[in-house]
DNA sequence: TAGGCCATCTGGTCCT
DNA sequence: AGGACCAGATGGCCTA
């Protein structure tokens, strides 16, 4: 029986470890992610939801790049989080004058309809509209 | 006060 | 056998 509780606590102590190295990992995902305001602290699920959001914009953005080729304005993707996160919650930002305006990217939506559920605007930090504001430099490498 | 989020404990399962 | 991983249960804290 004292063998099987201190197995036990030890068992606990590891569990313990594992979700504190777990939740420093998120801390650090939490670090690289855009937030407005900037202090404000995502939960674990919007973390992930919203990182998951992030590297779609960011890979679109790319996308948007190589069909801009030539186009000196800087992009930007706009996510409107009033909206549910479906494609016609994201827009793509650029300078009315320009002929960059066009193009309206691609839905970060798959066929698996929890994905389109990435992004709930009930959200308590992020009442408004995230920009995802990508460095001229980086848009049209 | 209800609901959301979180940390912790626990037992089960899988892997080495 | 022991460790890693997972999911359910529980209780504390905070906010609307």
């Amino acid at each position: 029986m004292k063998i099987k509780k201190s197995r036990r606590l030890k068992a606990n102590n590891r569990e313990r470890n594992r979700m504190h190295h777990l939740n420093s990992a998120l801390d650090a995902l939490r670090e690289v992610l855009p937030t407005f305001p900037e202090d404000a602290k995502l939960t674990k699920i919007e973390t992930l939801r919203f990182a998951h959001n992030y590297i779609w914009a960011l890979s679109e953005t790319l996308r948007l790049a190589d069909q801009l080729h030539g186009c000196t304005e800087p992009a930007m993707l706009i996510q409107d989080s009033s909206s549910p996160s479906t494609s016609s919650s994201w827009s793509y930002s650029s300078s009315p004058s320009s002929s960059c305006g066009s193009l309206s990217p691609a839905s970060p939506a798959t066929s698996t309809s929890d994905i389109l559920d990435y992004w709930q605007p009930a959200d308590r930090h992020l009442s408004q509209q995230h920009h995802l504001l990508l460095p001229a430099s980086m848009t049209f490498l």
